[in-house]
DNA sequence: TTTACTGCAAATTATTTGCACGGTT
DNA sequence: AACCGTGCAAATAATTTGCAGTAAA
């Protein structure tokens, strides 16, 4: 039962980012950093929202019912949310999100799914891609070297100072394929 | 089996794959299809928009310079927009290009501006992937062997049964990287 | 105290849908 | 004539913004 999951290199990355950036640190901003750190993959708006608000209504249970329909993202127990468990607001969800996008400090992910989905963006090379479930929906993650590798040979020759690439593959997962 | 050297196989393949799906022909329909085909890269639906709008309103003109691919709208190419010269309604872009979608003749391209792009798919293995410039939003297409190799290769690794792949290059285009 | 952070609700923007008419087969 | 295709305008859904109260530093 850890109380207090060492703080995550990216979390005290990010607060540092924060501050200097002139910025305080407020309960909504650390409750969602905290929902982002424990995730697997990226999540959308609506996801967090809702992530956020079952915290804050029972903190005690480990509100990742998110994940088993969206993406496979199991977290740990949740505890960061703000102390007054009401969760969070869908303006401060976007403008945190935005936020955090700007210093680099997360990613949005395009799934083709109307709706944006957002990731932290680790420093440690976990560098990953995804696989998108055309028939349910699910986002996972995947990563290869050799894609990397491509990527990064290709970055070259192409009449653009690439900064980032996103990688999307589409399809059936195994429990839609037939 | 045509005599119009102008239709290119898209075009006939796309109004035999709509005919073969219970489809009539549309003006709409039409002019979108010649718009597409003439297209080099995505175009947004608004740009689909105002390109046909441009057409109707002037159709000796060439499509105001979209993606560069404003190639021989002229004597061939205007031919295909609705006689009257109204343009297209935009509910009739997104259902058309909807329609398209769904029967694999034009695919989605997610560039992360707000919007969506849609392109034509070709057959012939013209498969390309998208350049996107941050700074003026510039889309520009671009291939590489390799990289479709690596992702072959890859999509036989993935817990998922990968039917499309869709790959973007995000940063700073010449004009733009100082 | 100063100024950022938040929530709430109204405002935007891209995309979709209902309905009636005109065009294609 | 039978029905699909299309335009128009209203309806949605995701995301943004204005404003006022709350809370870090």
């Amino acid at each position: 039962m850890s109380r207090f999951p060492a703080r995550s290199d990216w979390i005290e990355r990010a607060e540092a980012t924060l501050t200097a950036a002139g910025h305080r640190r407020g309960g909504a901003r650390r409750a969602l950093l905290q929902l982002l750190d424990e995730q697997e993959c990226a999540l959308s708006a609506q996801e967090i929202e809702d992530a956020l608000r079952a915290q804050g209504a029972d903190r005690s249970k480990s509100a990742t019912g998110l994940a088993g329909a969206a993406a496979g993202a199991g977290s740990a127990g949740a505890r960061g949310a703000n102390a007054a468990g009401k969760g969070v607001s869908r303006a401060s969800v976007y403008r945190i999100l935005d936020e955090l996008e700007g210093l680099r400090l997360v990613q949005r992910v395009e799934t083709g799914q109307a709706m944006v989905r957002y990731e932290r963006v680790s420093e440690r090379a976990e560098h990953h891609h995804h696989l998108v479930c055309d028939e349910c929906g699910v986002v996972m993650p995947f990563s290869d070297p050799g894609l990397e590798r491509a990527i990064e040979t290709l970055s070259e020759r192409v009449p653009m100072k690439v900064s980032e690439h996103e990688i999307v593959l589409h399809g059936a997962c195994r429990d839609c394929a037939v």
